[in-house]
DNA sequence: CCGTGCTTTATGGTCAGACAATTGACATGG
DNA sequence: CCATGTCAATTGTCTGACCATAAAGCACGG
């Protein structure tokens, strides 16, 4: 039977027309139903708070196994997309992704890739200014109760708490985040404020003059932010990072020298 | 039995020193695997493109079941840390995480909160300015040649062809975070692109106005970057991106009072 | 010598069934 | 009224089996 087909076949392996086919890509039967309730839940299907059918509904509706199942079920779950209880009346309920989740996902991100000190800093240089200007427009009197709160923790920790300043240092920049009301900024920040606390333990970047540099610049920040002065906001938040950085810089450089000479 | 026991349950339920337990979290066997593996493979343990165990294999290590045990992996293949293929010497290999997958992410948080156009652009008007600094300062020669095909496809496309336009323009974008040379802002820069590529094919925002203002405001910029001007950069993308967000309001409030006459 | 197609085999993909663990509602009893 | 036990539905987990896939190796034929 297939002696006669090899000169069709060579015909056909040349570049002609349908070459193009792209790689072909086979789904796993647990992705299509993990995308395919994506969709239903993005759409409006199941609002953030309703239930997903439970698993054995899911098995029958679908045709799939329960393995299937679970394993899409799981993906939503990583995707934020859902929570999953155990126990009569449990199940998968909607729900938004949280920041903690995505902030976890730009974490692996950035660990994944080896992302610098240096890289996190031009990102916060990027950000912190326009969350600045927009936390003195929007903020409401609870963030500003809350900022003021975390200023006065900062202030105390600054004098010889170190591990405390940096925890209370990355809540001001969150709560600063956080009175902009822009989500994605907020989630954006509390990602980097997370990385750069887990990268101080080991950076061991806090001096005593970087600490009062600190507890300076924040109060300045937030004086505008009480006057609903967004410009000035924004401007003082620029200023203060870039000389941050400077020290920063000045910091790493030392430490380099410091491991030459050894 | 139970009789003599009620005088002394009553005392122990005071809030009294043993009282601050927390609520008590009971792991799934899946995440506790998938923790362990990821430790692993960030800690170095498993380098990217090396192999993981057998699925069989982690069932006769770990003394789960299969299901688990795939159920831990589906974990880490969403978030980026594993590929998996089937086949004879298939199996799970370790990646890093994609641009691709961390703006699929950020897409869901943007989605499931309902982020709206304005916070996108706020947060573009974050980004951009640094990401154009840091590109003049940064960029390689490739970088420039390929921003510059860009513009000028951008630049043909703008005449009447607004789908290819709006796709250009995320592409530009893309473009120049990545001429920046800093993964972070990368990856940011990109999700919010494909979010706002994504909104203007619905929002229908990019009259023929928009389009020449876009165009010369990049030509512009890509000048700066191309003479390594990094201040002047950044400047003008901070102007360009106010002036952007100056007709995107006026083209909103304009539609809200479009749908308020009907 | 090549290359072409078949076989082999280790691997993930999927399903079915069973049982354990969990958890909230409900009934029961003091 | 409150504590307690019971129950039932649901997720969590394991076992075992079989299918689908894909790369290596081999046999055959040019």
């Amino acid at each position: 039977m297939p002696t006669a087909t090899l000169p069709c076949r060579s015909a056909a392996r040349a570049p002609s027309a349908l070459a193009h086919l792209g790689a072909i890509n086979v789904p796993k039967s647990c992705d299509v139903l993990a995308e395919r309730l994506q969709q239903q839940i993005l759409g409006g299907g199941y609002p953030p708070g309703s239930a997903l059918p439970t698993e054995r509904e899911l098995v029958a509706s679908t045709g799939l196994g329960r393995g299937s199942v679970r394993e899409a079920l799981r993906i939503l779950e990583v995707q934020g997309l859902v929570r999953t209880r155990a126990g009569r009346y449990g199940g998968s309920v909607v729900s938004k992704p949280t920041d903690a989740l995505l902030a976890g996902h730009i974490s692996l991100f950035a660990k994944g890739h080896g992302v610098a000190l240096r890289a996190l800093v031009e990102a916060r240089q990027a950000l912190e200014p326009m969350v600045a200007f927009l936390a003195a427009r929007n903020r409401s009197a609870d963030d500003l109760a809350i900022l003021q709160q975390i200023s006065a923790r900062l202030d105390a920790a600054a004098v010889d708490d170190v591990p405390r300043f940096l925890l209370e240092n990355a809540n001001w920049h969150s709560a600063l985040a956080a009175a902009s009301h822009n989500d994605l900024l907020r989630a954006f920040t509390a990602s980097i404020s997370g990385l750069m606390l887990e990268a101080s333990g080991i950076e061991n970047f806090a001096s005593p003059n970087v600490r009062a540099l600190v507890t300076h610049a924040h109060r300045r920040i937030l004086q505008a932010i009480e006057a609903g002065d967004a410009d000035s906001a924004r401007l003082r938040a620029e200023r203060d990072l870039q000389a941050y950085a400077k020290h920063l810089e000045a910091a790493v450089s030392a430490a380099r020298r410091k491991a030459v000479r050894r």
